[in-house]
DNA sequence: AAAAAATACTTGTAAAAAACAATTAAAAGG
DNA sequence: CCTTTTAATTGTTTTTTACAAGTATTTTTT
């Protein structure tokens, strides 16, 4: 019973903590970019400056994207300069994608926003509320991690 | 120098933890509610189910929605019999929102969805852990409405 | 080694979502 | 009153998304 009211309260807290990192993202790729990334493309921008050379379904699959709609994508991030495909020597299926110097330079720009609204969003906490909250980021990643349900990986 | 490390393995942690829910929502959309609702008008009803009788622009709003994107899908969820649309009676140009039983019940569909998969999540951590990140994620809910940087409210 | 199946990706096409401009209607402010 | 503001809708275009089908390459099977 109260139980019930725990768990709803929770789960709509999150859900608006959720949606609004979401539009923060979304507000971000408007203002930090000069509007020429949206959200989904600057996730696929991190996500192939995270990894080396990945594949296109190496990264589709891990954004949880359809292929055919992130072809598409990559091919715009192509056409203006931020991603390059190469084809794999040992597989000529398979297209290797990376970022171009400004493909980084995006990315970059992006992860400054991100920091600094984390170090407005931190600044008004205390030490302990801090470390808190990283432990918590981590173990909430380990849990959806390990409860599989996503195919984010 | 340390410290930039740390801010962008967080930064990157809270995006992947935000899009994997992301995801999750977009998931449920579809299996839990027979495909009859988007995420975004998943957050619509849910938002119009924690609030009485918002006017358009309240919910539009605070969900960042450009109004007239808006306008079609309450019209879309009003079509489906998930939402009702009742002039103000103190000022007729607005209009204020209500969930149908219908509506209440894809809401109830959608909190059970998060709530199980809450228990999940939760399940594989001790209970202290799971207090921290109960902790945290109030903690980070009022930093963000603080900080006032997003629209939504 | 040849045929069949699977994988990686692209293109055709159609539907849905989103956004800008313009419009209607009502309220508020001089 | 008349002007301005606010709430919402409709017209239109662009963007996003996704299914179906197709090509090319690799792997599996017999």
């Amino acid at each position: 019973m109260e139980d019930t009211v725990f768990w709803e309260d929770i789960g709509e807290m999150i859900r608006v903590l959720v949606k609004r990192f979401g539009i923060l993202n979304a507000n971000c790729c408007d203002t930090c970019c000069g509007e020429e990334v949206s959200p989904a493309q600057s996730h696929i921008i991190l996500e192939i400056g995270k990894r080396s050379c990945p594949s296109m379904q190496d990264v589709a699959k891990c954004l949880c994207m359809d292929i055919t709609t992130f072809s598409r994508q990559i091919k715009t991030l192509e056409a203006r300069g931020l991603v390059t495909k190469s084809p794999d020597p040992g597989d000529k299926r398979i297209n290797l994608l990376a970022l171009t110097p400004e493909g980084t330079q995006v990315r970059n720009k992006i992860n400054n926003h991100m920091r600094e609204y984390l170090n407005l969003l931190f600044s008004g906490m205390t030490e302990f509320e801090r470390d808190t909250v990283v432990r918590s980021v981590k173990l909430l990643s380990e849990a959806l991690e390990n409860s599989g349900i996503c195919c984010f990986r």
